[in-house]
DNA sequence: GATTGACCTAAACTATTGTTGAGGTTGTAG
DNA sequence: CTACAACCTCAACAATAGTTTAGGTCAATC
């Protein structure tokens, strides 16, 4: 879990966002984000001073980052995904949805994935049956002998 | 994943198992036994050789190990599952049944879990809704003033 | 003009889940 | 008896996703 940030004292015209206020808007560490910018997930220019300064769409790309790390997506996916975003405009509603139909396929997936271990494993692991006949999750080398490919549990 | 085991040229009467003949039936790689049981998750004795030495339950257990990490449990927590199993005797189809009926509690859990971002995830991400008013994906903090609690995004 | 909070970089550290390699031993086959 | 496959230990390395720490700067306030 991130730390919880404070919220920096507000600037008074925040057009553009620091990298305190980014972490106190989206939950997300500030150590978090710098990890982000380094690993290319989102951008920011510099002030006088050599601070990061952000506009606010890095908001909505942090929240999308967020919710495709929940979806089980990994950071170097996320990316490549980002990436296909329009470079040099403000994302669209259109853009994002196009992002996210690719996504909801993957959580698809997953959770069929999932629903299907859960009634393999209702079915199989607490039934007690031992036998090597009847339970998908003993390993079929067992039956087949010495030879055959390599033992697969619940490979699908 | 595992790197493929040959299976070890089968022993002539192999009543227990040695780790070359587990990683080939379980699938599991020799490296990675060697590290369950350094984690405490199976056990073996040795030879007079000093070669581990496995009895056949050890393929279940190594089944339900890599069953419960599929429904994303990490390694701990089937570690401690597992310690619930009883020390001194096999392992019958009952204890098996509690184990599984807990993960399939949890499994429930992600399954649903992940069910509510596809949902939200299509109504959301992807609808274009950039008002602050409607989108729940929005940062309530934006809307709220430099005040209240930190940001939480889809935080359930 | 000093203090304080937010910020900077770079490197080291964390946790998880193993794999790989070096250097040595065991056990079985020919 | 020799070779070779399988085994042993221990240590280092890998990928992922960050956090922590050290040492220093910047900006606003008293």
């Amino acid at each position: 879990m991130p730390t919880e940030e404070k919220a920096p004292k507000p600037r008074p015209f925040p057009r553009d966002l620091s990298v305190g206020e980014v972490a106190a808007r989206s939950g997300v560490a500030v150590s978090a984000l710098h990890f982000y910018e380094r690993q290319g997930l989102i951008r920011s220019w510099r002030s006088q001073g050599n601070q990061r300064r952000y506009p606010r769409e890095v908001l909505r790309r942090v929240a999308v980052i967020k919710i495709a790390q929940r979806t089980g997506i990994p950071l170097a996916s996320i990316k490549q995904a980002l990436a296909a975003l329009p470079n040099e405009r403000t994302p669209t509603a259109d853009d994002w949805k196009r992002l996210s139909e690719e996504w909801r396929e993957e959580l698809n997936e997953r959770i069929r994935k999932l629903t299907q271990l859960r009634d393999r494993l209702t079915g199989c692991i607490g039934c007690g049956c031992l036998s090597v006949r009847e339970c998908p999750l003993r390993n079929p080398y067992d039956e087949l002998g010495h030879e055959g490919p390599g033992a697969r549990l619940l490979e699908d």
